[in-house]
DNA sequence: CTGTTAGCGCATTCAG
DNA sequence: CTGAATGCGCTAACAG
């Protein structure tokens, strides 16, 4: 049932070590020999068996994929199926497989990132996510686990490689296309506060707004959950205000999408009565109608451009962490109206 | 560095193979060596390794998940996501983990799965889709590794435990839908001809249709790609024909996003001009203007069954062969026009 | 109720 | 260039 190296040592008539240094490739071994052992594992349907050899070399050829909190909800933003494309992308390249963590809550989350590094589950982590102060990523620290981080780390930043985007810098562009477009009135609807992304792309928001002469209103920005939902709210909460806005910038597609249908429901046209501007590219963000602005930020890359780094590291635990940034590029389509 | 058992048994004074006990909760253990047994596993922060175990249990708790080739495009369509949410969900409940396939062609993905298989990565397999002869299922069969297909075998089906809608009726029955609008003719969009659900849906289509005394004229099926630019050919073929139809039936949310869009280019206006009906409800199909009236297939669930089928299957190999079917439901939105 | 022994399948010294 | 021996960390008889 189960080939062994010992079985194909026995039909070979070699050692088992002898057997175990052909599948290594070692050069100390003839050729002919190679190619009699190799004869015979095809004959006998031999595979190695993954745990004997994880048990020993103490390495799995696997990396983890953490996703936020909760694993169920975030697959319902196109982000994270996206990001998964362009990490089992590189895995595959490299011959490594790929385990989804499936945390709901973040305890959840928390032992089963314990069970895959002390269990050895995994070579190494990517987070898909960065918030303030997480335990995950503390717990990766402090145990010296590999992993890398898509997005910024709160804190040691020069210490953690990470993969991200210049999202102040877009944040603050998005914004002054908007001024351009002759906007002032301008909002921000944003994720949860304590999520890095969000923070990165209001700074840049109210770097921009910085420069407008007029004050910087704090309930013109607005946090709330990664989801079509959070959408709605906000955008009941900014149509509650005395002066309403007549922009606003969005720091997710799925967002937007909620924005888009609850403004669309209180009868307002989109862009001539509000304009919108977005942030990730995803797909969505050509169906709606009107299609989105937004600010394309390369997801699949951010993927792919994590495993490799990750797995670079764990081949090599000296290398020294670093900072990527993938470049992001604007996508003008149909929200954004002049104004004059 | 690393905790093993033998460390936990000295720091106890007990032999390691009372430890395992500890860990395995066998009842024939003391109440008091297991307090003392776990108390020292906490203080030296013990966990299992996980490579070990499986080594001499031979069984890894661990279920691989295989996507169609591409399993980069397939991830374009927001059924993956959807579906792998329903796994992850059961898996993570039953504290099992899970490895996603990464390959891009068949061969790749064949590959793949035989590693898994033979290198006993996994305890068992679902399979995302169902084709006509297929290699990874005859590989699986053959080897009586446990697997779960999601679909409908093409062959076999009684020996294989899958979990499917009964498309066949659904396809009818929105058909119908349509007849009962007052059309007839009535083209059908689907994707590659050897998928099991194109086919189920069509026949169910063509059964509905056969009632009508119009011919069921061949020109009106079309297979295509399962991506939005699928939809795009497909619009383009029926728009070509002398007489063209009123309503399609397009097997795949996504696909009808294209076929949207396309008709939309062509300056047809839906429903008024073109009726459409598809399957999936996916998320998009509520975005899509005019919204899509569409068979929601409860995507989740058929991920949540086909995990745990499959787990139970894996602990139990005796486990007899069933078939889950999932039920629909018709989600009636804007995409449809009575004909008068 | 607990300890001893053996072995899972493989890689890696160390000899030769 | 190859073989023998050892051990990775754990579970499972088999004893007692």
């Amino acid at each position: 049932m189960l080939v062994t190296i010992s079985d194909v040592a026995k039909a070979t008539g070699v050692s088992s070590s002898t057997v175990s240094r052909v599948i290594s490739d070692n050069p100390r071994i003839s050729l002919a020999t190679k190619k009699k052992v190799r004869k015979a594992m095809k004959d006998l349907g031999y595979y190695p068996n993954i745990n004997a050899r994880n048990l020993v070399v103490k390495s799995t050829k696997a990396i983890g994929v953490i996703m936020p909190a909760s694993a169920d909800k975030a697959l319902q933003n196109p982000f994270f199926p996206e990001i998964l494309r362009g990490i089992s992308s590189v895995t595959h390249d490299m011959q490594y497989s790929l385990t989804l963590s499936s945390g709901k809550t973040e305890d959840e989350i928390f032992t089963e990132v314990q069970r895959m590094v002390y269990g050895s589950y995994v070579d190494g982590v990517v987070l898909l996510y960065s918030r303030v102060n997480d335990r995950v990523m503390n717990f990766l620290r402090e145990k010296d686990f590999p992993f890398v981080m898509v997005g910024k780390p709160y804190e040691h930043s020069a210490e953690i490689t990470h993969v991200d985007n210049d999202n102040l810098t877009a944040g603050k562009e998005i914004t002054e296309h908007l001024i351009e477009q002759g906007h002032e009135r301008i909002a921000f609807i944003g994720g949860s506060k304590d999520l890095f992304v969000t923070m990165d792309r209001e700074t840049g928001y109210e770097e921009a707004m910085a420069n407008l002469d007029i004050p910087n209103l704090e309930e013109y920005k607005i946090h709330t959950e990664f989801l079509k939902s959070g959408g709605r709210e906000a955008v009941e909460q900014l149509l509650s205000l005395k002066v309403r806005p007549t922009a606003v910038v969005v720091s997710d597609d799925l967002i937007s999408l909620g924005v888009l249908s609850t403004l669309e429901e209180y009868g307002l046209r989109i862009p001539q009565d509000m304009s919108l501007v977005s942030f990730n590219n995803v797909y969505l963000s050509e169906i709606t109608r009107p299609a989105l602005t937004t600010v394309d930020v390369n997801i699949y890359e951010l993927g792919a451009q994590s495993a490799k780094a990750l797995i670079e590291k764990t081949v090599n635990k000296q290398e020294p962490a670093k900072r990527i940034i993938i470049p992001y590029k604007f996508v003008y389509r149909d929200s954004v109206s002049k104004l004059t």
